[in-house]
DNA sequence: AACCTCATGTAACGCGTTACATGATTGG
DNA sequence: CCAATCATGTAACGCGTTACATGAGGTT
């Protein structure tokens, strides 16, 4: 399972269910998203394997937090995840489906609508990340440069702004295409305001 | 809920719970995947909602096929997951995470073997992609000269192979940065022929 | 007192995977 | 006769989502 394995990596530093699952909500794991229903749960499950400390510790505000750390066992077990080859499954895209049947409706401006607000998505998507890089250039200056560490969450990072830029340019792309489309078929629109 | 109106996208051609396995094992459906044992209840549920119509063939091996086809109400519900605004939904990548907490294993060989391993995962995925664009240009010309329903096809097509491209250029960036870390921490090896 | 945020959880349900059951027909 | 392929399904389990329960502490 995924999910377990990416708790474990992320609490190599100690933190809690709720700060995990704010992390996961903010964005903050570009790669993951996980509910609080899930990582309760998730959480008591790797204790009671052997894979996290845990603690309780008095909050500014609010009720006690139970704080979770990753131990040795839960480092070997994300090793072993790391080493299994590449997790990567099934493709699952509603969007690309709805791309494809598009046709059934039966008009280009429809069409044009759904691309438009996949652009916007992805766009609103984008600006985080290319913030996070830019801090850390900013902090630790050129690639070559990086720690091991943060070398390999900046591979994450930039794996993330590919794919996010590609899907852009998928949609630049298709809504020229579309516009042209449409244009060609209302052609009696041009020149209306003589 | 998406595979039931993938499902019916696909069954606007009638056809068997079968086929429909088979075409997303063969990878003919590159946004989605589903197994038979999620197919068979799907297509009863869907029918029961009059979303489908279905009859009995005799096949020519093996037993009589149950062939389903879309309805006027099932293509209703189509069209109104489609206009519904784009289905993207939540990030779940797993290679990714694996990327990001490759820094743990300590080894940057290893990472180069995890990063090979993804390219050559989506190389074999990008293939076909391409052949299936080449025959729809030979086969309906330029892409201005498309109809409606293979327009919106092509799109999705297109899609695809955006992807799969920037995945596979973020794994040749990676790889060689990759070489060039481990090859600056073993100098001793330069020259070692002499 | 009402409301917001912090904080931890449980329950019910739906989607997805793995494993198994059943049976027809054809080719070796 | 056996194996492979065609063909339809069920059962058990695990992952993920939505809704709800509980309660502390501070703000209006």
């Amino acid at each position: 399972m995924s999910l377990d394995h990416i708790l474990l990596g992320m609490l190599r530093q100690p933190s809690t269910g709720y700060e995990l699952g704010r992390q996961f909500s903010e964005g903050a794991q570009h790669f993951w998203f996980a509910e609080r229903s899930q990582i309760y749960p998730a959480l008591k499950r790797m204790r009671d394997r052997g894979w996290l400390d845990t603690w309780e510790e008095s909050s500014e505000r609010g009720p006690r937090r139970k704080v979770y750390q990753t131990t040795t066992e839960g480092r070997e077990q994300l090793a072993e995840w790391l080493r299994g080859g590449p997790h990567i499954g099934h493709v699952r895209l509603g969007f690309v489906a709805q791309t494809f049947f598009l046709g059934e409706l039966g008009d280009y401006a429809e069409s044009l609508s759904l691309v438009r607000k996949m652009r916007a998505t992805w766009e609103s998507r984008l600006a985080p990340l290319e913030f996070t890089q830019r801090m850390i250039q900013e902090e630790h200056g050129e690639e070559s440069e990086l720690g091991m560490e943060i070398f390999h969450s900046h591979a994450a990072l930039r794996m993330g702004l590919y794919t996010l830029r590609a899907r852009i340019a998928w949609c630049d792309e298709t809504i020229e295409r579309l516009e042209a489309r449409i244009a060609a078929a209302e052609p009696q629109l041009v020149g209306k305001g003589g």
